[in-house]
DNA sequence: TAATCAAGGCCGACATCAGTT
DNA sequence: AAACTGATGTCGGCCTTGATT
């Protein structure tokens, strides 16, 4: 910076100002500035800045597990937010992986604080979060968690799992279906457990008996192909799948034993990925909008970064489609 | 730090020792320093560091584009790399929207520079990227790309298209088709390209005359599926897809046109997500690992801070999967 | 008085070198 | 001599103060 400010034949304080916008720099002593900055090739050291600055114009997030559509096209989102608002991303990706997770987590928290990030968005369910939060971060940067479940002491958004299920689940019943199982994402997870509360909700208002849970362990096509693998078929009439991939596997699994769809059972998932609509047949499925999920959680922060005020807990809207996976039930 | 040291009786300087693992600390002082940084809950400042230490340990990643199957993975193997080299990962995500493009990469690529990262991963093609090079970077910090065409001056790493596609058409021209069309991306993609180079050769080497490309516009199923509504369907016997999603796009047509795969035309894709061998039928595809890719670019810009010296370029192979959307050619 | 610019201190760490047991 | 520790200067900006036109 004291070279530009020898070079344009003014002090190195000019130049700062001249960057900042703050105080006056002359008209003609702008032009010789912005003359030396290209001849040199100078860029100003970010680093310097952040050191004395308080904001650093930094977001640190962290995503765990594997990038589905829907963790994927949350980190669009969040993108996209960033971007607009000239916002950098730390992304910390963690593996799902045997290792002592919450260590992990702490680890890429403490180094997201090092760095003085202005604010930390967490895009997934952490066993013990709340615990790693009052140990770790202690107030010291925001911190906004998508995550199924309102923790009672963060700023959270989500997607709303349990409308999803109950859309689902209500257009089910109105094809007339009663014998219709659930096939479950994660165990641990809040999106699943949630999407299984309506199910458990919608059964019992609809006076039938819940059908025991179909396990599928994660949100694969793969855990949804082997659950169908093992299923009773003539036990139900309908499934609701966790999520469209477990439906997509599902699906084959079925095809694979001879049941055609929709005639022999109806099945529907969450997400409506794009890919859904091609699948065969079509699949019902209640959309999630999973680029704004992300987007409003980028907003979200920002605001608490800006306001320093706890912001209200915010559902993203599901949206039922129907394709032609569903049917109603068949009078035989 | 400084805090730090007063509490523990020593100076702000062994203290940085202590953490910098340079030079001795006594025993004695080590415990009573790590005593006083969980009493004062002290965390090291690495934008200060950075002032001072020439590695920031950050690399900053450039994508373009929705993320779909291929980059979110190509992401996610970068992830692990920098998780397991304890790097930071600052990610510029970019839409693909109208905006004068190349201004963008060069703001974003700026701001990398300006925050010091020790590289920068560029996962994408970008229009005239090697003159934002020459102008923006202007070596000021190392590069790789991921792309499909070897750009002359930098390092890159990227999935072997051609391979992909020749093997692709290697199988389909086996199975005995003749009139095998090509099922295009994005024109502007070198994948797309590469793909397609492999298929005019094949085709050229087994003497056949090639068929007019099938223009997908982008990766998309929904690009695949308005395709399978345009074209002529007695035209081909099998059809070679850019990729899954442009695959299960074009079937979904197909079927609704009521045509039968394999029974009335082969297909194949490039890429095997994991959903494609839930489609149905269930594809034929040249699985590329993405994961590997994204790997192997952090890998190879660590390689690249570390030495200073260029990389070799590094294809990425692809692997063959046959399934039941393929099937040898019916003597009708 | 208003516009413009310079000097010096400081942010928080680290390197160097000198000093102490 | 070896093990340890402290003082000083520096990285590259920004802020405050004060001087000059």
């Amino acid at each position: 910076m004291s070279d530009v400010g020898r070079m344009a034949g003014v002090s190195a304080q000019t130049v700062s100002r001249f960057f900042t916008g703050t105080g006056y720099v002359g008209e003609e002593t702008r032009l010789r500035i912005q003359h030396a900055i290209d001849a040199l090739g100078y860029r100003p050291n970010r680093i310097a800045r952040n050191l004395h600055v308080s904001r650093t114009d930094t977001i640190g997030v962290l995503t765990v597990g594997d990038f589905n559509y829907g963790s994927a096209q949350t980190l669009t989102g969040m993108s996209a937010g960033a971007q607009d608002a000239d916002v950098a991303l730390i992304t910390t990706h963690l593996e799902q992986g045997e290792m002592p997770r919450p260590r992990q987590v702490q680890v890429a928290i403490e180094r997201m604080i090092s760095m003085r990030v202005d604010g930390i968005i967490i895009s997934a369910r952490i066993e013990g979060l709340e615990g790693i939060l009052v140990e770790t971060v202690r107030d010291d940067v925001p911190v906004v968690v998508i995550a199924g479940r309102p923790d009672t002491s963060v700023d959270s958004i989500v997607a709303d799992s349990f409308t999803a299920g109950s859309l689902v689940m209500q257009h089910l019943l109105e094809l007339g279906h009663r014998s219709i199982v659930y096939l479950a994402g994660p165990v641990d997870s809040d999106e699943s457990r949630e999407r299984e509360r309506a199910y458990h909700r919608a059964m019992s208002r609809a006076g039938i008996p819940a059908l025991p849970i179909v396990a599928g362990g994660d949100w694969t096509s793969i855990a949804g192909y082997n659950a169908g693998l093992q299923v009773e078929f003539s036990s139900f009439t309908a499934v609701f799948a966790g999520n469209d991939e477990l439906a997509l596997g599902f699906m084959a699994a079925a095809r694979e034993r001879g049941h055609s769809i929709p005639d022999d059972f109806s099945i529907a998932g969450v997400d409506d990925m794009p890919e859904a609509r091609f699948f065969a047949p079509a699949l019902t499925t209640a959309r999630l909008d999973f680029s704004a999920l992300g987007r409003g959680a980028f907003d979200m922060i920002r605001r608490r970064v800006d306001t320093g005020e706890p912001q209200d807990r915010i559902l993203v809207a599901p949206q039922l489609v129907v394709r032609r996976s569903t049917a109603a039930l068949s009078t035989r």
